[in-house]
DNA sequence: GATTATGAAA
DNA sequence: ATTTCTTCATAATC
């Protein structure tokens, strides 16, 4: 007994003692973090040649977070005792005491524990934890990712939680509530508790009762069930959703809106459900019993001739309807019997025989394939991992019209010309829709790429161009068999909601790296697309050697005094500029892009604050893009980048932070971000992760977050972190960079430099000021500068404004006219010997790309 | 055709 | 709690 309730009661404290990563984590992420961590980062990755790295503070922090730890886990120790001695634990643990569930005898060879507490209404299910180093582990972790949701999989204890989601995914595999449940019993080193059972019978009593199905480009709603076809029609929010032909008079709605496909018996059968639907409803265990018949019954003849009944819904209403049929228990599910679909052409389509398709993808694959029908839902890969290619042997698979959605029209390229790499389709058969080019495939079908924003104009709307309403109205007539949905976390943004109306698909894949969003809509996703089939564990393909390795850390820069005072005077908007443009920090940039640079590392840095992102750039002598930067000098400086050996360090700004392919960065230094969008955070990491050299011999990337330290920026990192600290990465801190002292050439070493960095800034704050204050100028009414292209007329006013106002500011007179040389210097510097050197070149690539692409 | 200004939305 | 920054589409320029 004791084992079982130290454990469930302890869960983390323990471990807390040997934590790797000092504070500012958050608790979650610390408790992820594993044992093996701290030791690794004694002796590795940057300390070769004189670049070490100190974490003196480190480790101070560390040891005070140690005591504190013991000291809890005395307290605990003496309650365990103490409640061993009462036998009075429950009041003590209250919800957490377990030790009534029995630990198995041979639990040492069981993988995993259950939370026994089911808190109903809660979005979190019941937590299983893995131990991934116990003896059928991989087994487990099988099972597991396929009922259970991963919260956290660091290196020795995963989390995962059973969500109602979570097990549709698992049922829509083809699994039943009791293989479910004896599969947990063989795995769980206690008795599987009665809640958890109860809670995954009422689960999956229902699934796959209602089904969504396209015919003649409508949508039904369809079930075999006359029960489940009746709750709908009777349902407050489905009824009126049903479209307007099947509208009825009189009260015989069930029966004529019921559209009944099969037998010609079906008829009778659909009065003989209306019957039933009378009788009141107040056993549902009678209720529950006749369900489980009916799915057995179903079972038992999948392949034969089936009846069914069905009602159109009204045009736009799918996602209302499926949220609903979600909300009552009745959980829809859309699967395409392609291989039976005789009514939509086919498209001759196959993988070239030299593609080779990863495990995983494969795995990912299986999922969504299973049954040999096409299930709509989310497939979760890392950045480089291959999404690209998973989707387009989904596409292989079904051979009928292909819609493919992203978010850039940078994208539509790539997805086009990616499936002209790995698939033998036909060039003409891929075409592509965006505001550049708007071509229909000419025969039956195609493949069609485009961008979520061309699929939620609307047609009607009076801006909309002749070409694109034609477009549209021809996408919205044609029935696709599968509709890929890249980046799908961006899918439940009340605008991008729209494209389910225009495009009618069989199937939807989703795509992603990142399922997760700020706010609290990705649960939508369920509805709106299908349940997550698949997730990847980020660690396993590291080390597998799919993606890179990486190396984080999270560098803690001490503000400078100027700037820490002005800081604690400045609201918080403005304080963004000062840790962003911190000194210390700009040091540090420069001491890793340096260091970095001589161990042959491609560097990436990241900062979201433009100006943060333009002066540190101007400074260092680096090519810099951002939103402005016009397309032409994108690919210049992202080809020089790519392939030229002096330009090693570009800077980007919040543009870089998806499809970018660049394979030759190894490094990536991030100076700003936003907030505390761990999106954002893990997308940045998978600018590395399809590094060209990650299978060379202890090869790995770096990652390195900087931050200023005490400010908000601490805690908004620690946030960031959450989802790769999940993932498995740990984050190690860094609070000295020895070396950085001597460096030649440090940047801000004199404190007058640092005043004059500080004025510059606080007059941009200035700025900022200014238009709080009114609308009259830049962003306002005044016809400033706006959009693309008004990058220099920017940056022209900014400093002659610099000059007017630093002559009010004290000792500022002597600061000005240095300030305006060097930037002056700066840019002519900069802008003319790199990129007008450049510049011929690369138009002259420009035509012969686009005169090949022509042929 | 390339560039630019503009609005909309995430 | 909020915003800037970015992107996209389109039409008007030269």
């Amino acid at each position: 007994m004791p084992p079982a309730k130290r454990k469930a009661a302890d869960d983390g404290i323990g471990r807390a003692s040997k934590r790797s990563t000092p504070a500012p984590a958050t608790p979650q992420s610390v408790d992820s973090l594993s044992d093996d961590d701290y030791a690794e980062s004694e002796d590795e990755g940057l300390d070769e040649e004189g670049g070490k790295i100190k974490l003196s503070a480190a480790q101070a922090q560390r040891q005070k977070d140690q005591k504190a730890a013991i000291t809890k886990l005395n307290k605990r120790t003496q309650f365990s005792r103490i409640s061993r001695l009462t036998g009075k634990s429950s009041r003590l643990f209250g919800q957490k005491d377990f030790h009534d569930l029995g630990l198995k005898k041979d639990h040492e060879n069981r993988p995993i524990w259950i939370d026994a507490r089911v808190s109903e209404g809660s979005s979190k299910g019941p937590k299983i934890t893995l131990e991934s180093f116990a003896p059928n582990a991989s087994k487990a972790t099988d099972l597991l990712t396929t009922i259970a949701e991963p919260v956290s999989r660091p290196a020795h204890l995963h989390e995962y939680r059973l969500t109602e989601h979570s097990l549709y995914a698992a049922l829509s595999v083809g699994l039943k509530g009791d293989d479910i449940i004896n599969a947990l019993e063989k795995f769980c080193k206690t008795n599987v508790p009665d809640g958890i059972k109860a809670f995954i019978e009422r689960n999956t009593l229902t699934y796959g009762k209602v089904r969504f199905v396209l015919r003649d480009n409508k949508f039904y709603v369809e079930s075999e069930d006359d029960e489940v076809i009746y709750k709908l029609l009777t349902d407050s929010v489905i009824s009126g959703c049903k479209a307007a032909g099947a509208e009825v008079q009189t009260g015989t709605i069930q029966t004529k809106a019921t559209v009944i496909q099969g037998t010609a018996g079906a008829k009778g059968q659909t009065q003989v459900s209306q019957q039933q639907g009378e009788i009141p409803r107040d056993d549902p265990a009678a209720e529950n019993e006749a369900m489980i018949q009916a799915l057995r019954d179903e079972d038992d003849d999948e392949d034969s001739f089936r009846q069914t009944h069905s009602f159109e819904i009204a045009k736009g209403t799918r996602e209302t309807v499926a949220q609903r049929c979600l909300e009552i228990g009745l959980p829809g599910v859309s699967e395409y019997d392609f291989n039976n679909d005789k009514n939509n052409p086919n498209l001759p389509i196959d993988l070239k025989p030299q593609t080779q398709i990863r495990p995983y993808q494969e795995k990912a694959l299986s999922k969504m394939f299973g049954n040999g029908r096409g299930k709509s839902g989310i497939i979760v890969l890392p950045c480089g991992a291959g999404k690209t290619l998973v989707g387009i042997t989904a596409a292989c698979h079904i051979k009928k019209k292909i819609v493919v959605l992203c978010t850039s029209a940078m994208s539509v390229y790539q997805w086009a010309s990616e499936f002209k790499k790995w698939s033998d389709v036909r060039d003409e058969d891929v075409t592509s829709f965006s505001s550049s080019e708007k071509k229909k495939f000419p025969g039956e079908a195609g493949i069609l790429v485009s961008t979520y924003s061309m699929m939620c104009i609307d047609p009607e709307g009076p801006r909309c161009a002749y070409d694109t309403k034609n477009m549209l109205q021809w996408v919205q007539s044609q029935e696709w068999g599968l509709m890929i949905l890249d980046e799908v976390h961006v899918v439940p943004a009340k605008m991008f909601r729209k494209v389910q109306d225009t495009v009618r698909a069989h199937c939807k894949l989703g795509l992603t790296a990142t399922l997760l969003r700020e706010d609290d809509k990705i649960t939508d996703l369920n509805y709106l697309i299908g349940p997550k089939l698949y997730e990847a564990n980020w660690m396993e393909l590291a080390n597998q050697g799919h993606i890179a390795k990486v190396q984080c850390a999270e560098v803690w820069c001490p503000m400078s005094m100027e700037f820490y005072q002005e800081y604690q005077k400045a609201s918080s908007r403005k304080q963004l500029l000062y840790y962003a443009c911190n000194p210390i920090k700009f040091q540090v940039c420069q001491f890793l892009i340096n260091y970095h640079e001589n161990r042959g590392d491609k560097i990436i840095v990241f900062s979201d604050n433009i100006f943060a992102l333009e002066h540190y750039a101007k400074a260092m002598m680096k090519p810099f893009i951002h939103g402005q930067t016009s397309n032409k000098e994108r690919q210049d400086v992202l080809e020089n980048f790519q392939h030229n050996e002096i330009i090693n360090t570009i800077f980007l700004s919040k543009i870089g932070d998806t499809s970018l392919d660049l394979p030759e960065a190894t490094c990536l230094i991030q100076i700003s971000s936003h907030y505390g969008s761990r999106r954002q955070e893990a997308q940045r990491l998978g600018r590395i992760l399809r590094a060209k050299r990650r299978n060379d011999e202890g090869f790995n990337a770096f990652f390195y977050s900087l931050v200023s330290k005490d400010t908000t920026e601490m805690a908004y990192s620690a946030k960031r972190q959450a989802f790769l600290v999940d993932q498995g990465y740990s984050f190690k801190t860094i609070t000295h960079l020895q070396g950085m002292d001597q460096m030649p050439n440090l940047m801000y070493k004199d404190p007058r430099e640092r005043m004059e960095l500080l004025s510059e800034v606080m007059l941009v704050s200035e700025d900022q000021g200014d238009l709080e204050k009114g609308a009259n100028n830049l962003w306002a009414t005044d016809k400033g500068p706006r959009g693309r292209g008004s990058n220099k007329k920017k940056g022209l006013t900014g400093v002659r404004r610099t000059a007017g106002s630093l002559a009010e500011m004290g000792g500022g007179g002597i600061m000005a006219p240095i300030y305006q040389e060097r930037q002056r210097g700066a840019q002519t510097a900069d802008k003319n010997s790199f990129f007008e050197k450049e510049k011929r070149r690369r138009t002259a690539l420009e035509k012969k790309r686009r005169a090949e692409a022509s042929k």
